[in-house]
DNA sequence: GTGAAAGCGCTAACAA
DNA sequence: TTGTTAGCGCTTTCAC
């Protein structure tokens, strides 16, 4: 692989190194390591305080490339988002990488943000992140059955955690997608509805499979049927959504609620149904999922089940980090769901 | 400062080394680091094949602590986002840093992303970023007047480039704000509108008042007034928006347009207007700014001002990447944007 | 209590 | 064409 064989940069800076400090306060550079390091044992009240002085004085950071080096850690952190069209615009991917971001930073590690491309997986690239010392653990999020590549992080070698998403054999925190799809059917059951469709998200995620399964479970219990003429893919995206309730309502004109399996689709739904002459919700109710920051201003205001994004987020990292600290054990964790009912369901028009 | 005193980590790996791969291949250290990094250059075809063999066999990767401490890169550029509230949630945010890591991606540049809270501020943590070796270079997102701190870096000791805004002296990338207000002002008075209002961005943010300043002179240039009272400040949030178009259309009920500084904003105001019983656009037209992804996808869906987020994203990273590569001129790069019509913006009624 | 010295994995003079 | 060697800045035994 090339380097960039540049100049080694426009720039000069002063690196003060703990050699540096040492000198200043006439101290060895071993006193100056053990004080920033050890805490209070041993050194001398004295010493310690000159040496501090010297540190503070001098602006001395300890070079992190040379610690990392000698104790094998980077104290970097990696998100690993799927490779798709500005990923990381999506409000989705936006709140767990903040719910993560934040208790990464509470307890001093560093996020690195990596795109899962295709020579990202073809070279194994997930692995040099290891490897070679960039990270010390892993976070993905968007996994689909496709991604064969977690195989490899099976083995437990590698701190690794799936985020809002399940595969064998690996930790991960996630949504519980088969309430999430339970809400969803009470909620326009409730409300009278028996001619429902939905609007799916990919068939190959299996957290997209769960909240089908809870859904349609819910709705037989009461006697209410979701035929596969009643099932349409919006590939978890606006325009996606909006091509499936068109399919949706053309094919089933009877139709009066749809559920989909998130925010977005339920936006890009509401908008063609509109554009269609329904009227959401008196024609039609449209239940979505996830409740990001815009369901609640699309008009009219999106009635959807709340998975908790940011926690999510939050509850993966600390996963991570506490098998940084050495918790060896295997953590599948589930976290509760709940419907937000606003303006766009409404008891069914017959 | 203390250190996570955990174990080592839970896990043990395979430290292949340079000087395993020299020894498998019974060649001195120096040998395989010149095949690696000089190219084509002297070894021998036998002893590089020999080389790569061993490389490839052991599963060799270069450790770039190791690697880092010795030429003092990290090869790695920090993205500094203002600490709000979930902030790398928003597509304003997302998108930018979608554009930064495809283009940092292509020159093997990995991001670490950094939220500039109080406490990071305060104790200068942006510069252990770069003293510590943590990363190469910087772009910061989202900067304010408030945002002092940006002073240190004018001396251009260490590569910075502020992402689409400005500050005297420092590098940037930024779209023609003042060319939007005009653009939007245009666009309003073109369909007849005469009693506009606004609803701007924080007063402390260089863009907004470009924003201000480019839609106000036009309008003045078309006679039309823009006194302060159709003025409110939306905080470049939906809440912020929706309460702003509030007190816009109570303070001005003859108000027959409106222009926010961002998407949500505009967001915010149209749902607020209709549930105020104002239609948009029949009784009253919006105007947003920036095109994020969900501005087509609110109802109405939503005229607006395109900011090339993701471009500038890009140029952005480009910049700081031939600022890396060793090109010392300042730079002061500006984005066209354009009118996107849409749905929300409709002839005067009156 | 403090310091000398070895070594983390790699690069790059300088020799050979 | 290849190898020897001296660091890069830090941590950590082990002596004193």
């Amino acid at each position: 692989m090339a380097r960039t064989n540049g100049k080694q940069s426009a720039v000069e800076r002063k690196p003060v190194s703990i050699r540096d400090v040492a000198d200043a306060s006439g101290v060895s550079l071993t006193t100056v390591s053990l004080i920033l390091n050890n805490g209070d044992q041993r050194i001398s009240e004295p010493t310690r305080a000159r040496v501090l002085t010297a540190i503070e004085r001098l602006g001395y950071r300890p070079n992190r490339l040379a610690q990392g080096l000698q104790n094998r850690r980077s104290n970097i952190l990696a998100i690993l988002v799927p490779h798709l069209r500005h990923t990381f615009a999506d409000p989705y991917f936006g709140e767990l990488i903040s719910g993560i971001y934040d208790r990464a930073n509470r307890s001093g590690y560093k996020i690195l943000l990596e795109a899962a491309g295709r020579s990202f997986l073809r070279e194994k690239r997930y692995l040099d992140l290891f490897d070679r010392c960039f990270v010390d653990g892993m976070l993905f999020m968007g996994s689909t059955d496709e991604h064969r590549f977690l195989h490899r992080f099976r083995d437990r070698k590698r701190p690794f955690i799936l985020v809002n998403n399940t595969w064998p054999g690996l930790d991960h925190v996630v949504a519980d997608y088969r309430a999430a799809g339970r809400l969803a059917a009470e909620h326009l059951v409730g409300l009278g509805h028996r001619r429902i469709g939905m609007i799916h998200g990919a068939g190959d995620v299996e957290t997209a499979r769960l909240l089908i399964a809870g859904f349609a479970e819910t709705l037989a219990q009461h006697g209410v049927e979701l035929p596969a003429s009643c099932m349409e893919d919006g590939f978890y995206t606006e325009e996606g959504g909006a091509a499936a309730a068109e399919k949706l309502i053309t094919a089933n004109p009877s139709l009066t609620a749809i559920f989909t399996g998130n925010d977005k689709m339920a936006a890009g739904a509401i908008q063609r149904l509109q554009a269609l002459g329904r009227r959401v919700p008196s024609d039609v109710s449209v239940v979505g999922c996830d409740d990001i920051t815009q369901a609640a201003f699309v008009t009219p205001s999106l009635t959807t089940i709340r998975t908790p994004l940011y926690e999510l987020g939050r509850r993966s990292c600390q996963r991570l980090i506490e098998r940084l600290r050495g918790k060896d054990e295997p953590c599948q964790e589930v976290l509760p769901v709940e419907l937000t009912v606003r303006q766009s369901t409404a008891p069914a028009a017959s």
